[in-house]
DNA sequence: TAATTGCTTCAAAAGTTTCTGAAAGTTCCC
DNA sequence: GGGAACTTTCAGAAACTTTTGAAGCAATTA
């Protein structure tokens, strides 16, 4: 959008420039982050320059501002699809898809630790105490004492999954609920 | 479990075996656990082995076990040094290092938290609000809307990161304390 | 129907992480 | 000091992940 000769303020061009690259600098920590917990850096990636932009974009748009391969895009649009943070959209008279981000975070967020993290915390649990009650069943003797401490052990680690369990389901059941709570009972102390 | 011929239970060389499959088993969720949350899967394995079996074992025992080379148990034994979740130890009149686990689980998670967690957040954080500033710096005419709209979703951005960062500490600052009052607020309905 | 455009798939390339094993380094004892 | 026992380091191998780009497919238009 080259913009005429003379008037206000700024010259846009570097503006837009400027905007362009504070754009990829969110979009890479919110990549980093990403890639922190688990999922494709690009994912991240691509779901921030949808979002901040706010307004439909084509796939050829997404290669062009990070500059990644037809391929990639489709493939990690495909993804982000899955996870419910991109839709897909299209307009009247354009052969193209255009995508958009899903702009509710928090609804994200704890979707990602409801399907993620609770089911990978789950099997853990089951593991744990499957393991304790299999180690139980047949005490060699003599070998108690070195036995129940290896028990007490496992359920100690039981009882540490079950707390992360505990802490995501009630962050997850917060739910599409405003952030408030959580931050306060994060700020009381001790 | 093929039994022995007379006498009271079950044949210890049987069970042996099994423990051992056992604590493999429990080993490879942790480390499972440990590699989602972005470490080493071995560094799970390892720490897991140690803090079942109670007492402090060489790391040619630690490679038998584990089925790794004397190279990757050093490294990963200094690894685990580090985040200070392993000790070495000796044995008067015995040239090896012995090895053995921290046991106070929520000691590590906090720490491992604090240091990276937390320290990740932080990054993003700072990112996040930089960027907001500097967009709002200089907005060219005729872009207010969609430059203050573009704003709002960064801000929200670091809202959600302080919301983590708010929970993260909350969790950290419980410290050496008991578990049950999180697991309480974590079972508290909506 | 043919031509065009855009999307998806996938085999191979590139990149990254993790592991091995042998050489170098330490420590300890004689 | 010499030698044995153990540990660390590191270059290369292996395993795994991510990306590319071109082929094939699908939808739309002329």
């Amino acid at each position: 959008m080259p913009e005429g000769p003379a008037a206000t303020t700024l010259p846009p061009m570097a503006t837009r420039e400027e905007e362009r690259e504070l754009v990829h600098e969110v979009a890479d920590a919110v990549g980093a982050l990403m890639e922190f917990w688990g999922f494709k850096r690009v994912m991240g990636r691509l779901w921030s320059v949808l979002y901040l932009i706010g307004e439909p974009l084509t796939a050829a748009e997404l290669c062009e501002r990070l500059a990644i391969s037809s391929g990639a895009a489709s493939m990690t649009l495909a993804d982000l699809e899955r996870w419910g943070v991109v839709k897909r959209s299209r307009k009247p008279g354009d052969r193209r898809e255009y995508f958009e981000a899903e702009t509710d975070v928090w609804k994200m967020v704890s979707r990602v630790l409801r399907e993620r993290e609770l089911s990978q915390i789950e099997r853990a649990v089951e593991i744990f105490d499957r393991a304790r009650e299999r180690l139980l069943g047949a005490v060699p003797p003599g070998e108690q004492a070195r036995v129940s401490r290896m028990a007490e052990r496992i359920a100690r680690l039981g009882d540490l999954a079950r707390v992360g369990r505990g802490l995501l389901t009630a962050i997850v059941q917060q739910h599409k609920v405003d952030l408030a709570p959580l931050v306060r009972f994060a700020s009381r102390r001790r």
